[in-house]
DNA sequence: CCCAAAACATGATAAATATCATGTACCTAC
DNA sequence: GTAGGTACATGATATTTATCATGTTTTGGG
């Protein structure tokens, strides 16, 4: 957990202009610039976890994070996937819980911390940001029903295809276009699509004997962009 | 649907204190008062539709509504239960999109719609209410999120005990102490637990020979409700 | 480089759940 | 009140999905 603190300013952030801060005034964005604290963690390390007290709310500069929750018999659910850009800690902070998910980083990531007050007190001074966030909050509120709706409804291959195609939205393909450009494990996967690891790793198999996809270890190549589409059935 | 505009005022509303309006300035529930547009829906009646555009939001005075959302083959998922002081709606207007679910009257409901560019121009005007407001929209991710995990993880058998809880915490009982306060047919409880309809009627009957619950057509008496608890099986 | 542990893969089986079929009870409109 | 439609109930069956078992491959640490 090494610190990167100077070498990056809010002012001067790639995630500037895409974040849920795109609409703060400078002097908001200033204050939370001097007492913001930064850290890269490593692959595999904790955010924060389940059941603790949020302090503040995570803005992730550069790196993949996956928000988790543990089930009542111990079985992960992962809740989110995040990318540069992305806020985390803000759902337990402004409903004055405990964390509901823990943060797990799966690829080396940097992370900016902003202090509960502050962070409390420029939403409540600052309108813009206060109006982004709400629509932050419906947005995910909304991909939370409809993941709801699919999960009551929908058999596994088409929620695998689905979960293939909503990795790619969230990290995209690497350089050669086709590479989802992130490693999951067979499990991870299983988390997300909420099914058997048996049964993700027996579909994948399928998917790939149907060539819609192609396995190295876990490198995962969309290889028929449709046809996963069409597999998925989505209407909405 | 009949008006009932000058009966009530947001003044003297019976949920100005339990209500997402709770924390607003008097000066802004005075102008919610003029511009406010009351009516009372009869059970069955739809407020609004999935697929149609938001034009304000919609506060309960009185009464029950569900909200549900159709899934790609045409069943409904029943996304949450409302009742008095609830507001709906907000969803689709904040992330600026159109309604993702539908409104429909479980009992004749009073319903008071305040116009999208109110509603917008005071959420930016007030902190406290915007404060609120996210505070609503947290706890609703962070039930859905519950719930998603609930239904990847969890056996129907569980589920339909919980839900049946979920019922009882958002209507209450009768004045019997026992009666579930909402008539809800064995397919929309199926829809609220994402299961088959014949599932949950077999299932209502095993817990009905378990002494568990009492049944009487739509009528539903919670007997054993430690043994409702148990069979819930929550941790979290 | 090698070993042990974990992850992956696949078959066999079991369990959970949905679907189909049929009969009954119960509204509700006439 | 009664006919016809809908909701409820329950058994039989089919399907889906999970679990268990076993072997193979990959991976990370010493």
């Amino acid at each position: 957990m090494t610190h990167f603190h100077d070498a990056v300013t809010c002012q001067s952030c790639a995630q500037r202009f895409t974040s849920v801060f795109c609409k703060a005034k400078q002097e908001f964005i200033a204050e939370i610039n001097e007492q913001k604290v930064c850290n890269i963690y490593k692959k595999g390390q904790t955010i924060f976890n389940e059941g603790s007290y949020p302090f503040g709310v995570y803005c992730i500069n550069e790196g993949k994070v996956k928000l988790s929750h543990l089930g009542d018999d111990g079985k992960e659910q992962i809740i989110r996937l995040l990318r540069g850009g992305d806020v985390l800690g803000y759902r337990a902070l402004l409903s004055g819980e405990r964390y509901s998910a823990s943060a797990i980083v799966l690829e080396d990531t940097q992370v900016c911390f902003i202090p509960k007050e502050l962070f409390i007190s420029v939403l409540k001074n600052d309108a813009g940001l206060a109006f982004e966030m709400m629509k932050l909050l419906s947005d995910e509120l909304h991909k939370a029903e409809v993941k709801l709706t699919h999960l009551a409804q929908k058999p596994i291959r088409e929620r695998l295809a689905e979960t293939l195609l909503f990795i790619k939205e969230t990290y995209g393909f690497e350089a050669d276009g086709e590479t989802l450009s992130v490693r999951l494990s067979r499990e991870e996967i299983a988390n997300l699509v909420g099914t058997a690891t048996e049964s993700t790793i027996r579909l994948l198999s399928e998917f790939k004997k149907d060539g819609m996809v192609e396995l190295d270890g876990k490198k995962i190549k969309i290889l028929k962009h449709k046809e996963l589409v069409r597999t998925a059935n989505l209407q909405d």
